[in-house]
DNA sequence: ATCGAAACTGTAAGCGCTTCCACTGCCCCC
DNA sequence: GGGGGCAGTGGAAGCGCTTACAGTTTCGAT
């Protein structure tokens, strides 16, 4: 079954043998370079046909001097973000016939091993912000590799990618804070990711803006678990904030029905805002208002970015900052009539 | 930057020479086999380090005629869902020193020449049943490639591996007769895949089991837009099913929300169940009952018949089938206490 | 001392592909 | 009718790594 005279996969020089010409032909008509006759051009086609070849990539890499693919690493891959993400990046890449390897990290933020290996088999990396310590990365950047970085703050000799997320956070609080909220609470740890500690410091901006004090965050890990747990200790202590400005919207989600099992009237009590829009998001009552991020344009901007540094059409570093956007629903309290964007 | 006396990448030679040693010790030092001395390790060490040397894959692919690497082979990832797999996939891999490459076919079902150049670059391929032709699948095992399918019918030369469905649906559909629904409707076309179609299978022998006549499956796209559209026409009838058996949960939570902001009742008037437990079906209200896969279990499945194929450790072909666990949520109004059910 | 085995190291032959260079015809133009 | 150009083709040299195989040391045992 597979294929080539010794049971082996056909090469290259079972084909060239088939078609009675030599390799250097044969390559030629499988990848379009250089002329060939229609007639050559016509026996190589069916002789691969007839061995089912399929080139080893593995040598012409070594060939040309270049993988054509992509290294990819993701922190995790819970959660609608990071497929959309991928999605948008394996779509660019594969336009551009660049494969994409991916890795993920589960975690444990310096797997050297894992990476270095990565390294060995792609021409450029991607690295999510989360994923991998600094260090990790330098080590990337002196082994010649180019790196893109996502949701993280610019290194330098990396090009990133990011998305916006001070001012959305700072307009989403301003907006709480004009429509009469006066306890604010920050609830995710800033110190968990650039990303969050931007939004933290969105939501901190606008309280100086207005002359308030700045709330402290609540230093809890970004999951639904916490969200209910959050919830819970709001429940029983004596005096309550009047709105919840969440990292993300598990967390949201979590608390907001959390609280809302026990009494506790969402936006009329108090209100609830999120980050990332999940689909959950627009199914729960109250709708949840919260902060939508351009995932697979995230990706696909990476994508190209590595690309351009791969091939050299770019030396200089470049810094992304894609625009997120504010979806008001029910649960900010602010959202009278008209919704500023079509929930979905 | 890039390191290496010529400024290009840092080569087994450029190592060789720095430790004064050849490029055979080199090598043994850095794959950790053959007899060593223990002086000649720390000199190997050192040079690796001081050069930033990175081993080009693909220079060991040539040479030991293997990738270590899989290639998998998804229709698309948004959803929780191909993410989870992919998770699962992807760590399995890792720990086994796997890469994975990945290729999402967006809805073109026959990328011949994204997936044979795929099938050159690793040593065996996971197809997703929604992905890929049958005619595409064949091509690759004729080209001698190792393929494993998930959520596809078995195919002689694969492996394959598969959630249950038909009997989780049998188990559900028949909950909801015996608790006197006698107008169900089955959501979303069997055709647009195997999954659905067991899922119809088991409904419809829910029916059959109990002398009731079969209905016709609607056959509309498992999204979130054909469930409001189902729904609102279902408004406007004059007649109406008690009961949505729906193909997944897109389909089921826009057909519920869609209804309640009509006034109908769920469960009263109407019961609806899903499929996939995405994490809007435990927020949306009535929770949605609804029917969970393993995914990250069905992706860590895979990847490890998928190396068995490749190392040669089985060659017999092998179907594995994954349990799949009811959700009851009150959607379906039949829960009484709230509890999750394993079907057989 | 001597020998043999064991431990270590080096040489060199590939792995399958791309591509530079040289070569052969052939057509066209002066 | 002879030269210049060019389309088409083949020969062969790598690309960077692994791994027989052969060679060199180093010992412990005789």
């Amino acid at each position: 079954m597979p294929s080539g005279p010794t049971g082996r996969p056909a090469t290259i020089y079972d084909v060239a043998a088939r078609a009675k010409l030599s390799i250097a032909t044969v390559s030629r008509v499988l990848q379009g370079t250089g002329p060939v006759s229609a007639k050559a051009r016509a026996r190589v086609d069916q002789a691969a046909q007839e061995l089912n070849y399929v080139p080893l990539r593995a040598a012409r890499s070594l060939a040309v001097q270049r993988h054509e693919a992509h290294g990819l690493v993701l922190p995790d891959l819970a959660g609608p973000f990071y497929g959309d993400l991928l999605m948008g990046y394996e779509r660019w890449a594969g336009e551009h016939g660049q494969s994409v390897v991916i890795t993920v990290t589960h975690g444990h933020p310096d797997p050297r091993r894992t990476v270095m290996d990565l390294a060995g088999r792609v021409d450029g990396i991607v690295v999510h912000g989360n994923a991998l310590e600094l260090p990790a990365v330098q080590g990337l950047r002196k082994a010649g590799v180019p790196v893109v970085l996502i949701a993280h703050p610019p290194v330098t000799g990396c090009d990133s990618v990011r998305s916006e997320s001070a001012a959305s956070a700072e307009q989403l609080t301003t907006r709480l804070l004009e429509h009469g909220r006066e306890q604010l609470q920050f609830v995710g740890d800033p110190a968990s990711s650039y990303d969050v500690s931007e939004r933290y410091a969105g939501f901190a901006k606008a309280h100086q803006l207005r002359g308030l004090p700045v709330p402290k965050p609540l230093r809890v890990p970004l999951t639904e678990e916490a969200g209910r747990t959050v919830a819970e200790k709001m429940l029983q202590a004596t005096t309550r904030p009047d709105g919840l400005v969440c990292a993300n919207d598990e967390l949201a989600l979590a608390a907001l029905v959390t609280l809302a099992a026990h009494g506790v009237e969402v936006p009329g009590d108090i209100v609830v805002t999120g980050w990332d829009d999940v689909m959950a998001a627009r199914y729960v009552s109250p709708g949840l208002t919260t902060v939508r991020q351009p995932m697979a344009e995230l990706g696909r901007v990476a994508a190209e970015r590595l690309h351009e540094r791969v091939t050299g059409v770019r030396t200089r570093a470049r810094n992304d900052v894609l625009a997120t956007q504010l979806v008001l629903r029910d649960s900010c309290g602010t959202n009278r009539g008209m919704h500023a964007v079509t929930p979905k």
